[in-house]
DNA sequence: TCCTATTGGGCTAGTGTCAGACCATTGACG
DNA sequence: CGTCAATGGTCTGACACTAGCCCAATAGGA
């Protein structure tokens, strides 16, 4: 913890890599997550929101294109279409998603996943709730519960990213997302078990219930157990 | 809460601006941080570091020079000596730097500071602790502690910092030095006065001793009073 | 007193990225 | 059955950024 080692956290990188491929890893995550539909924007609005010109983003969509996640179709009505299914994880799935990730990486995501979502559930639990973002929240819960097994990441993934949307803070939001997003292979390699999706639904209905009582104490406990238990799983993964 | 705005925390820009502005960035934090003591690194270690050029950085350092903050020498043993002392500050000047900040962006930046710096501090608390970093945490007390006046906002930084630090998720502590980077222009505009830094020490106290008794909530709740007193300050500028 | 390692200063050729304009295609709708 | 608006496809000129190289200055040590 000398002078270098404080620097490490402040001296990193400008950027992540060039435009192209961080754009590339955005769009994937967006699809990987599920959290487009059919298909996505326009280019230049695309282009506009991700703050990178066409002609780069046009090269990321290639790049899906090729690797067989989108279909690209011209004309009116036209657009980048999804033709990504997630797979059905088999057997070591995850322990290759786990190995090929890293040790330190994993457990890197793990810290910074509990941090943030405990840290975000625990500000929503503190913050006086419009009526509105209450049911907003309830409504969440609702969709994630009645969730099948096809849907059912995407809709915990929802239920999520809107604690930390509901915060009102963008910087807290996008956090959230990206802490969601590098464990978004390991999570799609587990497979979904009728059994985890109940006791999940139990510990959701915890974080709520915490959150919408004002009791930050009990939202940051619920959330850490939630974590845990995938963490767990995972870590176990390291041996 | 549609589709939309679920998208509005992935679909965010890919880069913050071009390498020279977010160079200008960096620097300008770890220089009003008190990260670095005397000097910069030579450029092509901070090049590397940055993941940038060096005349992308020269460009950078040649605008901090213009702007008073560093002196360049050239030969061996020179480089960019630190120029830049933190003002003492004026009446007003708090004032002026919140409405700088512009009332969402503060709201953002203390929202997100509250979460990652409670769930950094939550994890810490359920992290079992070598002895070597127990003590490296007790040091950054200590020397917080016996900080003066000149010296706390520094010290006082490098204690916050090391508790995300010590998790070992570099994560982790990038997203809390982010959140300090993003509210150290109001903190430096606070006036330091001997009965906060006394009711601070109170404080940091009872957060290092939540964590070393592995007392997650209490580590938590340690954090968010902590932070809530300097958060209330600043909003009450908002009016 | 000179040598040399270390550091900033500067140049160039090549690549990445951008803004903007224009073209090509498509499907709904009058 | 033609029109037209929305969308992807393509091109160009400009600028940002990079890697790599060599020069210039400096201070300590032989």
């Amino acid at each position: 913890m000398d002078e270098v080692s404080r620097l490490a956290a402040v001296l990193r990188p400008v950027r992540a890599g060039n435009a192209f491929e961080e754009t590339v890893e955005r769009l994937l995550q967006v699809i990987k997550l599920g959290l487009v539909a059919e298909k996505l924007p326009p280019e230049r609005e695309l282009a506009a929101q991700l703050g990178i010109s066409r002609v780069t983003l046009r090269e990321a969509i290639r790049e899906l294109q090729d690797a067989g996640y989108l279909e690209v179709r011209r004309g009116r009505y036209g657009g980048a279409f999804l033709t990504y299914t997630p797979p059905r994880p088999h057997r070591d799935d995850l322990r290759r998603a786990v190995v090929d990730m890293g040790t330190d990486d994993l457990s890197d995501a793990l810290t910074f996943r509990m941090a943030v979502e405990c840290g975000a559930a625990q500000v929503l639990a503190t913050t006086p709730l419009t009526g509105e973002r209450r049911e907003a929240l309830r409504e969440r819960l609702r969709e994630v519960n009645s969730a099948g097994p096809d849907d059912y990441r995407r809709l915990d993934t929802a239920f999520h990213l809107a604690i930390a949307e509901l915060t009102g803070s963008a910087l807290l939001a996008g956090a959230c997302a990206d802490a969601r997003l590098r464990v978004a292979d390991l999570l799609n390699a587990i497979p979904v078990l009728q059994r985890n999706i109940e006791h999940a639904a139990v510990q959701h209905q915890a974080i709520v219930t915490a959150i919408l009582a004002g009791d930050p104490e009990g939202a940051r406990r619920a959330v850490a157990e939630h974590l845990e238990g995938t963490a767990a799983l995972l870590r176990g993964f390291l041996t």
